[in-house]
DNA sequence: AGCACGCCGACT
DNA sequence: GTCGGCGTGCTC
């Protein structure tokens, strides 16, 4: 038999939970090379994996339990550089290697043979009418590309009747393709931003780092509106002028791009290439086929973009490195911008991190020389920054069922009279965080979760932010089946809105939170109405931070400061710093510096002595010191261990064999096990092990030798999460 | 992740 | 006697 079909042993992985690859035999005529997309038995199926290995010499299965790859996939192969970046992920994460695969491979009908489809391109017929319009057509036109019909509107900004008719008329000409419809290269020739003396500087050292084809990492720190794209659209040109170049964009999160994608059109004449996770099947496969043919030049997107095949990477971007967004919490846990970082080493080109308010980890390797630090904007000038004041609510007492103190209260009222635009600022969504029955103590909990729920009053509901559970509000007490006796207890947006239009009757209100927010369409309609000043007060999220100007925008009150600075995260402090810093940049414009006002108990609080005084670098400097005492991250290593499960029982019982085979290392401290703050969430029962450790430790090993001890667990899953932004 | 295998209760 | 519930364990 294996005379008559020579064959050959290749390992393939498979897009499954489990780690490792599975041994199978390939006939010798597939020519099968590292990298092939393949078709294999599984019992009871068939799955699409990938030639991990070929002829591995470490393999003890043994050769009659081997079955045959059914085929080989018509695809270019994963390129060496993401099967390298794939083995990395599930080391550092302690994750099986299929389930990093599976994120590279989510791609629907990938192996399906791509639908013919009939596009059009310009033909050599010349129009007996050249109208206004169809003259439009030819100049967007690109050398013999075909393009769709709606491309060809999009791109001339013509109706598609007047594409139909230069079809009927012959002037372009039909032509069948196999495959998807291929992306407009960007042109790099058009018109580019006038930079100043300092962006020129800074695009200039970046470009001189690219030319040096190896690895480097550049912070690259300026404030809203000082020019951080201008500059990184130049190393992106730079970039591009190499035929084969791809250029990677991180963004946390693409819905809210909507401005920089217009940007971006109107510097290279064609929007980038989109990934992100909500997009659609056929819109994922153009874009992961465009990518993995190398015809995709830029793409922008969220951090799962960092598993897309680029056959040539040469740039990488993070933009707004600092956000907490780039931490994926479930699943594989890894942190997208220090996987970008790696993406980046191992495909030898340059990345830019940039923020206008770095995070920690990267202002220190910036600091020690690892990265290199440009910085955009006057760092010292006074001038600019709003002005900046604590309300201390100790003094400023606020009446039971308000939450704007009177002087807070003032400032607005005069900011309204002014004809100016005001902010406020809470980071919590719907009308109260909680609510309780007055004559019986009850609170409204979920049943899945150890979490209050949230009342909506855009939904007349009752939320869980954790699992999604809802319920309409209830008439009466569920527990004691008083009539009229709950109460909302503490601010949500909405509530604050609803104060607000009692202080204001006739003033026009705009609430910016997740859920007036629900599309990109949605926050063009927000944002424009805001531009044109017909909104007065804008009362919002977290959403609000992401970077938009508002001229007209003078004052910014944040209603409750001390939100989310206490609890385990050792970056609660520098998190908060982060948000208040962005919102209070919403603040003012060139000519009129805008004023911030913070509601607090805790006027003394460093964050709040850091916004206001504008030294920020002292109050770095004071986290950094407490983080290195401590050995927190960036200085030590820190991971956490969450064990889940339906009984409640059962996880304690795992949760203690497995502190009795804790590791014993006097470089690593192990804490826990303890009910996990979420103690129970989406009906699972939660522990968890906090480990950290000096940083010459690998953490991921003592982690891997750990489990290798435990005996089977059913029941019960085990997260590991290297590094932990979320402490719930 | 699927899928089969297997051991129990409910039904023709 | 047999159909099918889902708990358990394996996939080269």
């Amino acid at each position: 038999m294996s005379e008559l079909f020579p064959s050959t042993r290749v390992q393939i992985l498979l897009p499954l939970p489990f780690g490792g690859v599975l041994d199978y035999l390939a006939d010798d005529e597939m020519h099968l090379r590292v990298g092939d997309f393949v078709t294999v038995p599984l019992p009871g199926r068939e799955l699409q994996g990938v030639v991990w290995e070929i002829s591995p010499e470490n393999s003890t299965v043994p050769i009659e339990k081997l079955k045959r790859v059914i085929r080989k996939a018509d695809l270019p192969p994963l390129p060496a550089q993401l099967q390298e970046f794939i083995e990395w992920v599930a080391s550092y994460t302690v994750s099986p290697l299929g389930s990093v695969l599976k994120m590279a491979l989510s791609v629907p009908r990938k192996f399906d043979k791509p639908k013919k489809k009939i596009f059009y391109r310009l033909s050599n017929q010349l129009p007996d009418k050249m109208t206004e319009v169809r003259k439009k057509v030819v100049d967007v036109a690109i050398a013999d590309m075909p393009m769709a019909v709606k491309t060809w509107c999009e791109i001339a900004a013509v109706g598609e009747g007047v594409i139909r008719g230069m079809i009927k008329l012959g002037l372009l000409t039909p032509q069948e393709v196999s495959g998807e419809e291929a992306f407009i290269k960007p042109d790099t020739t058009l018109k580019r931003a006038t930079l100043s003396a300092e962006q020129k500087h800074a695009a200039d050292h970046i470009i001189l780092q690219q030319r040096s084809g190896t690895y480097k990492a550049v912070l690259l720190e300026g404030v809203t509106g000082s020019g951080k794209t201008e500059v990184y659209f130049e190393a992106i040109a730079e970039a591009l002028s190499e035929e084969t170049a791809q250029v990677l964009v991180l963004v946390p999160e693409i819905s809210l791009t909507a401005q920089w994608l217009d940007r971006f059109k109107e510097r290279f004449g064609t929007e980038p290439v989109i990934w992100h996770s909500e997009m659609t099947p056929a819109a994922r496969r153009r874009a992961w086929w465009a990518t993995i043919r190398g015809e995709a030049r830029v793409i922008v997107g969220a951090r799962s973009a960092l598993f897309l095949p680029l056959q040539n990477l040469k740039l990488v971007i993070v933009d707004e490195e600092h956000s907490q967004t780039f931490k994926q919490d479930e699943g594989v846990m890894y942190n997208g911008r220090d996987m970008a970082v790696v993406r980046a080493v191992q495909s030898h080109c340059p990345i830019i991190l940039a923020s206008a308010t770095p995070s920690l980890e990267t202002l220190i390797n910036a600091q020690n020389g690892k990265y290199d630090w440009l910085y955009l904007g006057e760092r010292h000038g006074p001038a600019e920054l709003p002005e900046m004041s604590s309300l201390d609510l100790r003094i400023h007492k606020l009446k039971s069922g308000t939450w704007i103190s009177d002087p807070l209260r003032a400032e607005l009222s005069e900011n309204y009279t002014r004809g100016e635009q005001s902010l406020l600022y809470l980071n919590r969504r719907g009308y109260a965080p909680l609510t309780l029955c007055r004559s019986c103590g009850h609170r409204m909990e979920c049943p899945h979760c150890s979490a209050w729920l949230v009342e909506h009053n855009k939904f007349n509901r009752l939320e869980c932010h954790h699992c999604g559970f809802h319920i309409r509000k209830p008439e009466v007490c569920p527990s004691c089946e008083k009539e009229d006796s709950l109460v909302a207890c503490g601010p949500g947006v909405e509530r604050v809105a609803e104060e607000l239009q009692m202080l204001f009757p006739e003033a026009r209100l705009a609430v910016m939170s997740s859920d007036e927010i629900t599309s990109p369409k949605a926050l063009k309609a927000m944002i424009v109405s805001i531009e044109n000043h017909e909104v007065d007060f804008i009362v919002g999220t977290q959403i609000v931070t992401k970077g938009y100007h508002f001229p007209m925008l003078t004052l910014v009150g944040v209603i409750d400061a001390d939100l989310g600075m206490s609890g385990a995260d050792p970056r609660a402090a520098e998190r908060t710093w982060q948000q208040l810093e962005q919102v209070a940049g919403r603040a003012g414009r060139a000519e009129h510096p805008g004023r911030v006002m913070f509601q607090t108990y805790q006027p003394g609080h460093p964050v709040l002595q850091a916004l206001i005084s504008g030294d920020r670098d002292q109050f770095l400097e004071q986290e950094a010191a407490s983080r290195e005492a401590q050995d927190l991250p960036p200085y030590g290593k820190m991971a956490s261990l969450i064990l889940s499960g339906p009984d409640k029982n059962n996880v304690i019982i795992i949760c203690k064999t497995l502190a009795k085979c804790a590791p014993h290392h006097k470089d690593i401290t192990v804490l826990g096990p303890v009910a996990a703050p979420l103690s129970y969430l989406r009906g699972n029962y939660r522990y968890r092990f906090l480990l950290k450790a000096k940083s010459h430790v690998s953490i991921q090993n003592e982690i891997r030798h750990w489990l290798n001890q435990m005996p089977r667990h059913r029941g019960v899953k085990i997260q590991i999460d290297i590094d932990p932004y979320s402490f719930y």
